[in-house]
DNA sequence: GGCGCTCTTTGCGCCGGCGCAACTCCATCG
DNA sequence: CGATGGAGTTGCGCCGGCGCAAAGAGCGCC
């Protein structure tokens, strides 16, 4: 009983050219659900029984290592599919989904995707770059982990993250949801301590505005400079 | 005009369940293609105007900051689909491929690909859990940058070269193609200093046996204790 | 409205691993 | 068979950023 309506989810991706009625016919099948911030959608390890889009919200995509360490995979916007295990033959979710903001989901039972698939060959499709610009994605960043300083590793992820959810305001363009020092940190392999003095060093050079769980970008143009390395 | 027959290539996942007729028919389409040692298959930020399967041989695959730095992403095994750049919705290659040894590939031109997919829907599945499988060695790649040391990273990344591609001697494993400790280092995100020095300590612990771009390790079981830390 | 918790800031000291440089060792090629 | 250059080894010194610690600030909950 999903009640989501076919408008709200036509123009994501995914569903690109798919005919009206196929798509009234995927939503019939699909649980729609609430998650309150900060709970999760699905965890690492658990079975992968169902794959999600996400209508309303954000969601975190984090992995821990065997002594709990954890690294923040990616954020999630609106439009986007995540939690694909079973499209990519994984039995286990191979990392947690946290809604970082009250949210909602769209999740459909993994034993579903062969038969979308099979119904819509361009679902196959659209996944697969889907994961190929996520595998660009993480290669990007074993790139910028293994040749690049932090304070520029640190400057990458904001912009990427201005650009993915950025916020426009007064001041200049903001992080659309709470985002911790921690969060930064576990994004760009680095600790807490190193990226709240690299954020507060800009603040006082006036490229950034911070806060409890909040950034936002005033100099966007400098901060591309720095993480180009071309500091000043 | 390929020379490959069908049965060379029949056991390949990519075409796996494929009929014996269409199969001939893919491989009527190819080109193959030999590289001899040390010549590139595709390089970086050329049109991506194929994609290609390796037959025999191996290929590494990497890629370079702007500055020029490289990185190796992967090396590719015989049987392997590499280049799924145009499967990706990428119009350049983002990497460059490399034969380490002589090496024999097919190569498809990239306007073949969505007929492909679209005559055997299971080739779609099949990139899509090979992308999905990268995507998974990317990420396990990320975190063990961000929270293991360098010694740990070399080790984990040899165990993995000697499950891909080792072969049993007398002494131990040994990595079946010429390695050089500049490539480990690009694998690990450190300098070739830095791991000419851990295999050095290595080899006197009796652990590896080492060489001109040649590595065997000698005792895997405590290669894989440093891997997981737990080192003596 | 006040308490407590989480998030953040900042100082201090240390060290793993990088940068540099010099030297050795082989493999290949003419 | 000697020359050449790529590959590997090793010493030395430095420093970016981590670990630890402790205090300060803002938010949410009761």
């Amino acid at each position: 009983m999903a009640a989501i309506d076919r408008t709200t989810v036509a123009a994501f991706p995914l569903f690109a050219g798919m005919p009206a009625a196929d798509l009234d016919e995927m939503l019939r099948e699909a649980r729609s659900a609430h998650h309150p911030k900060n709970t999760a959608v699905f965890e690492q390890g658990e079975p992968a029984d169902a794959f999600f889009v996400l209508v309303h919200g954000h969601v975190r995509a984090s992995k821990a290592t065997p002594d709990g360490q954890q690294i923040v995979v990616r954020y999630v916007s609106p439009g986007e599919i995540f939690g694909v295990a079973p499209a990519i033959a994984l039995t286990h979710y191979p990392a947690t989904a946290t809604a970082v903001v009250d949210s909602v989901v769209l999740a459909w039972p993994s034993s579903a995707w062969p038969r979308f698939v099979a119904h819509h060959p361009t679902m196959a499709t659209s996944a697969l770059q889907t994961v190929g610009s996520r595998l660009q994605e993480a290669h990007t960043r074993v790139m910028e982990m293994t040749t690049e300083q932090v304070e520029r590793r640190v400057a990458h992820a904001l912009l990427r993250l201005a650009k993915q959810s950025g916020r426009k305001t007064a001041e200049g363009i903001e992080i659309d949801f709470p985002i911790s020092r921690q969060d930064v940190a576990e994004m760009t392999g680095t600790t807490l301590h190193t990226v709240s003095r690299i954020l507060s060093a800009w603040e006082q050079r006036g490229l950034v505005s911070g806060g409890r769980q909040r950034i936002a970008l005033l100099d966007p143009h400098k901060l591309f400079g720095i993480a180009e390395g071309k500091d000043g």
